[in-house]
DNA sequence: CCACTGTGAAACGATATCGTATCGCAGCGC
DNA sequence: GCGCTGCGATACGATATCGTTTCACAGTGG
């Protein structure tokens, strides 16, 4: 928190607020999602007034997207060295955690209702994503390089089949993805290259 | 329309409305979404009096998932003759269309919105999913007791990332997935038994 | 210590949706 | 035809959220 970018710096106390508030506005979005989000219930989370809220942006849509600007700098995962499978199975086992179970993910359906409805919302969703799901494909793309991966995968096709058993099971099913099964996951759909790469017999 | 389910038969008029007002209900949630939905635009969508919505359903939750377990009577795939790899592939394209553009597959993230605030709507959209996914599943298994796939797939596994790519495309992307990738799509997930199947006979 | 400014609480009018009730009309079965 | 029943339209009170405004207070910097 107290990210520089908060403008002045002047009075501490509109730093705190808004934080507070991104915040609150976060889990009132993953507890009552988007249609029932209200600035009230927001004020009342946060044990603020409403005026304050109003008086840091001009409506829902905009706290909203601001709150999810903010907080996605948070979710930058720290990906270790290693060859390209063991980075990869890292990075999927992180994304499958949040996914499985945090703030940032119960908004999911929130964000994707949102997007509908906000062109700023819609903008921030599918930045996001790709985002996301390019360090993915530039990771399977220097594992075919290295040989690691079979040449005749098709990077950004692997990472939206990785990524969406991901989110199929947030969204779409009763179970979410389980982080445990993200080494079957990677094995499935990135088949090792034909050389050095070692098969698992069982 | 004129769905046999209806009860008695009676007067025309009652099954007449009630299927006019359920297709108004899913055009609402395709175009509106779930939080902007309102009894009155559907009632002003489907050319009907509030009245009559209120005289057949309940309140808003019942209209909707009355309309939900309506319309996927309607949606069930012919899938003809062939290979495992045949029929999969046409599944995985019929899907893949209907997820592109249809009115059913726009109401989506309002199903996914509505299953966290209804027990009623979010056992219909997993039990509806699940089904989907099993018809994929159990051909996949047929395929690899065949041999026709590598024996080292896991059916469940494979189902969940190539469903997971053609919703990822159109929940989480800005383009949803092209059908007539539907084919490589299949085939990065399912590798060819062939020779696997050979060395790991069953 | 003081002036200032952001804050939380509350009241307010405006709007929108809800769910109900009423009423004249037209489609339906007999 | 004729009575019945479902229909569309409309009005209604109740509720909830919006976004604004006012106000006393407390944290802050000088």
């Amino acid at each position: 928190m107290s990210s520089g970018s908060e403008a002045g710096g002047a009075d501490p106390r509109v730093g705190r607020s808004r934080a507070v508030i991104r915040q609150a506005a976060l889990d009132e979005l993953a507890e009552a999602g988007y249609g029932a989000f209200t600035i009230e219930s927001v004020a009342a989370r946060a044990g603020a007034g409403k005026s304050t809220i109003y008086r840091h942006w001009r409506d829902k849509l905009d706290l909203i997207a601001d709150a999810f600007e903010s907080a996605h700098e948070h979710l930058v995962p720290a990906v270790a060295d290693g060859t390209a499978a063991d980075q990869i199975r890292q990075l999927v086992a992180h994304v499958a955690e949040v996914t499985a179970d945090s703030t940032f993910s119960r908004c999911i359906p929130a964000l994707i209702e949102g997007a509908r409805h906000d062109r700023r919302l819609r903008e921030f969703h599918h930045g996001y994503s790709a985002r996301r799901r390019a360090s993915l494909t530039s990771l399977i793309s220097a594992g075919i390089a290295t040989g690691e991966f079979a040449a005749t995968i098709d990077p950004e096709l692997a990472a939206q089949a990785i990524l969406g058993a991901v989110f199929y099971g947030r969204l779409m099913a009763a179970d979410p993805f389980d982080p445990a099964r993200a080494g079957e996951l990677v094995a499935a759909v990135l088949p090792p290259g034909g050389s050095a790469a070692a098969r698992r017999p069982e």
